[in-house]
DNA sequence: GATGAATGAGAGTTCATTCAT
DNA sequence: CATGAATGAACTCTCATTCAT
């Protein structure tokens, strides 16, 4: 009985993880509007089975972009102790960069924003971008007019700049991130128009 | 005659802004997905008039878009002989962000990147900013490794950085307008990773 | 005045025959679902006008019938004294096979069967039928069992049947009056396993 | 669990037996233009499950007039070994013509004539009926200069007629299935003025 | 009388979601 | 637990018809 229920489980968790396999696939692929039905399709599951395992399409997106997420408290909390700050938050930003499709996670993340747990893990990711940027000003690796809430805004600008390309190289987001962290650094910086918002 | 078809034209002619205008709206507030219902309820119109003015709402988005670009090469033409190149380049990135709702112009951009209109006057606005970048890049205003591609690319990234906050202050893209042009001048510039791409 | 007045109604008098052509051409192309838009193109005038001249799309078309029904009765009256009443009714079944566009007066004739002009021109068309049928059995040229309801209901098969061929030769239809036309002769003629109808 | 499989089938069955008598009830009433809406509420379904059965409205005609058609061929195979062809060939007219509602098949069959599966089984008719046709004339039973192709396009005329009749008793077709039968007999037959046509 | 812009009901179709099996 | 049939609201788009000009 407990040998079957675990094999339930452990059919069902493999389930459960075929689904956001394939939804980042679909999504990657058709974009938000992507159906349903094509992830359960992908997955090879049927449809109501994607409902089991999550309350509804939100949800499923919800769950996505916390995995993401949670790469990146992860990564963030490895780096927060780091020898080099600077190089610290630039290899923070390549990590954020890096993860496959993240293309999509703007939109995605846009699209769940109201979703408590997203809401919670997002702001989580934002205190440890905090820290990895009060590391790099303490040491002078950027500007001091910076802040934790700008490095985080900014921190999917790389990728989605290529979206103005149809069929961009797939590492061109380095040469967007380069510039961009240039413009972060002390050396050049001109004063800054506005103050930095709250991270509402 | 031509009075009384100039006035059926100007009734015409202000529905088809008043759709514009609503469409603009519409968008910024509920994506690209909002519905055509919805833009012509905005408007004061019935859902035919919207078919009336555009073939389809691929059609009206690309109309939207289109008049968007224009005010772009309007201003690439104007600003090609200005005095100083660089401040130049910063002024045409600030109109650029400038437009109310470009918020959008992204995710429409994206939609419509297939219309023909479309891409012919994104093309005229990245050949004028191309003519900003040569300028600017002469003149010693910005660094020599950015192309007009790159920062024909970049010059959506402000506003969209603005995406990850659900009630930013409207003039916010300002700052990281500046923080981003501080990453394309020459001062403390290192060495980008990759080529710049080609616009496809 | 009265000039200009003329000059207005021959004006309108055009045009209504202009429609009543471009209606027929267009049914004949498109099939009924024709758009009532497509008519005033096709007769160079707005859309509007179709409706000054017609009070609604099913009037426009019962028109149309009316008009094709009356050349049938012309017909019938013309026939009605001829010297070989089963020559006349030959021809007479010719003529309404041979009006151009037959094709869809079957269709358009189901589609305004509740109109009342179009309700009255048939009985009168049924009645020339019916004159022209008596004359040719009392002549011994087709079968005593066959009435004018009979033959009234077979004068469009003969057009119909060429609707199983995607393009057939435009006088085909010939083929099937003559082969229809041998059933209803006397010879060979074999008992019939129903009594004719009423024309409700 | 084949059981349980087979209910589900079974249910799912029944909605498309359902959905297609809905149909074709509907089709007779108010002609192809009938709504999707209307098979749907007729059938006492929701109008999305008519998608699940049908890819499209084309696509429920289309398996319409093949389950119509499927019953000739099998007509045709049964009586092509008969003794007496040309009773034979009566009998499949018969059998055509008595298919409940048939009288859409007409309009339907133009509609659905682009069909892959609808023309394969078309042309298996038609050969069914060549078959027969061939035979009959072999036995005199019916006049030489007649072939498969003409029957095959005279098949639907005696229902076709009935379309004149606003309320026709439901057998009447039976007559003009004679009369038409009669004008195929060699008795009485005249020289035809069109060869017969291929079949396109 | 003629125009064509506006209307709004209704078409076919899609899809997230529910639920009987 | 999984299935996939059923649902019905929502979507884009069409079109006969009205009416201000």
């Amino acid at each position: 009985m407990t040998a079957s229920a675990r094999a339930l489980r452990s059919d069902a968790a493999r389930n459960r993880e075929s689904l956001l396999a394939a939804a980042e696939e679909v999504f990657a692929e058709r974009g938000v509007e992507a159906s349903v039905a094509d992830i359960a399709r992908r997955a090879g599951v049927a449809k109501g089975t994607v409902f089991r395992h999550f309350a509804s399409k939100e949800d499923l997106i919800a769950s996505l972009v916390c995995d993401h997420l949670i790469t990146l408290t992860d990564a963030a909390h490895r780096l927060a102790d780091a020898g080099d700050p600077g190089a610290a938050l630039l290899e923070f930003l390549t990590i954020a960069a890096d993860q496959r499709r993240q293309h999509d996670l703007t939109y995605l993340l846009t699209y769940s924003a109201n979703d408590a747990r997203v809401t919670t893990i997002r702001d989580e990711v934002h205190a440890g971008v905090e820290t990895l940027v009060a590391n790099a000003r303490a040491a002078g690796a950027i500007r001091p007019d910076v802040t934790g809430t700008d490095v985080f805004l900014l921190m999917c600008a790389p990728v989605h700049v290529m979206d103005g390309l149809s069929d961009p190289p797939p590492d061109l987001w380095r040469r967007y991130l380069a510039i961009i962290f240039d413009g972060l650094r002390p050396q050049g910086a001109t004063a800054l128009p506005l103050p930095a918002p709250e991270l509402s």
